[in-house]
DNA sequence: TTGCTCCTCACGTCACGTGAGGTGGC
DNA sequence: TTGCTCCTCACGTCACGTGAGGTGGC
């Protein structure tokens, strides 16, 4: 028999360990002195102990292993916890390679460029949303802002966010083809008169399992220089794009004509940079 | 202006992250409506928030966001924080990458021989031990067990574990080269009187990195079979022997002729199959 | 007026580490 | 008797999630 101390120092463990495991009847010791409440531990409990370090060490929590080492477990119990483990252990291998590229991304910036730092690009996915809007092919950006102004001042709703989705099957700089209008949660009209020629009419703007996102404060004249970097950032980290533009109006022009707009950019893994 | 629920939306984030943000500082709203409570975010707040997200992603602790983000860092100091967490995702990739071989080696067990569970093989690091005892070249294995008992009854030492160390130049099974003696911690005599020949002299056990243990429950006859499922452990998960083995007795033969003997034996990766 | 949104506590998570304050054993 | 060891609380960790119970805004 060995006090908490001495079987401790054999084992390696803390005697904390040991007393935390007691509580939760993973590992009782043999015996404990019920004056004293000092817990004795005999030889055969050290490859007790070992079965449960051991099974730490592959990942499982002690909730497993209790299950695993309280009642003896069928062969197929223990194959499905270390299926799930498996895969577990996999997708985090994945998300740290990834990680890691990113973290050296950084730093490879920091080493070349100095102080000049990489845009925040952030990935989301989103459901399918409720979008008030209307279609057309517009001459140019100023055409698009116009409409915008259109519709916020003459078609306010103050619960909508403005949103313009362009359909950039082929890019024609003189023809944009773009939907205008209010993405809204919750309830939402049909159709909203803004004048006479245009109606906005409610559509749905497909989920996206992932979204890349990027947000421009400044002038709206200055908004290619964040798709350019957006781009930049997707070509780099191995993601091709899959689906329409969608920019997020948070800010209409102001005094000092800075806008606030989120671009979000559909994505997929492109096929010559393949991370898992 | 957005409220909480508008903003978190947008950003894709829960408003209780967003109020756990303002508590930290990390994240004020723009305003806080000093009667109500009301948090209202601005547009520019988002690259701000997305600014956090993107550092979490690559890992950093609020903490060091927080560092980051309030007073502007210098490139030396982000440097810094990129580069250990360079090193700890590296860390991270080993340890995962050698946890998956050990889950897919009990996977194929199970596979193969169905219920045939794999030893519980421990790994330790154990600093430099007082080590009470004599050396001595045995004819077998039964001479090793009458000097143990010899000892135990003749010079007892209840603070002591028994331990076997056995130096294998070469092995020859005439002829065991071995110390037999007590592991002790905390204060041990110089020497020990076992008998008129025999006599333990205290020496130190060297400090050892990485020693691989299995405990041994069983007849002492058997202790043979536990060194081959340690040896062949060893063997498929890529490591060498590194040095003389050792045998902590935890428990002396009893009625029933059990022993429990831990072995241990130093370990460094071996060439054909390094892992990091 | 009725929902919907927002607010502030406060507990729970996971596996212990780290004291605080007090007692047992040789 | 003096150290050393052991005991039982109980808080802290990290980044929020999840209610509970109550109020503000259109």
């Amino acid at each position: 028999m060995f006090r908490i101390g001495e079987f401790s120092r054999i084992a390696q463990v803390s005697g904390r360990l040991l007393r935390f495991y007691d509580e939760l009847g993973l590992l009782r010791p043999a015996l404990t002195d019920p004056q004293t409440g000092y817990r004795y531990y005999s030889a055969e409990q050290l490859p007790q102990l070992n079965r449960i370090l051991v099974l730490k060490e592959l990942g499982l929590s002690l909730e497993q292993i209790a299950r695993l080492v309280e009642r003896d477990t069928s062969a197929d119990e223990l194959r499905g916890m270390l299926a799930l483990r498996k895969a577990q252990i996999e997708q985090a291998l994945a998300d740290d390679l990834a990680r890691l590229r990113r973290v050296e991304s950084r730093l490879r910036q920091i080493e070349t460029h100095g102080q000049v730092q990489e845009p925040d690009v952030v990935l989301k996915s989103v459901p399918a949303l409720s979008f008030l809007a209307v279609g057309d092919v517009l001459a140019d950006m100023g055409a698009v802002r116009t409409l915008v102004q259109q519709i916020v001042t003459r078609a306010p709703m103050p619960d909508g966010i403005i949103a313009v989705v362009g359909h950039a099957h082929v890019y024609e700089p003189d023809a944009l083809d773009v939907e205008v209008g209010y993405v809204l949660t919750g309830k939402a009209p049909a159709t909203l008169r803004v004048s006479d020629e245009r109606v906005l009419t409610l559509r749905q703007l497909p989920a996206v399992e992932t979204l890349a996102t990027l947000v421009h404060v400044g002038r709206l004249d200055d908004v290619h220089q964040t798709y350019a970097l957006l781009g930049a950032w997707l070509e780099q980290h191995g993601y091709a794009i899959g689906g329409d533009a969608r920019e997020l109006v948070m800010q209409l022009p102001n005094a000092a004509e800075t806008v606030v707009i989120e671009i979000q950019l559909p994505v997929r893994w492109g096929a010559e940079r393949a991370g898992r």
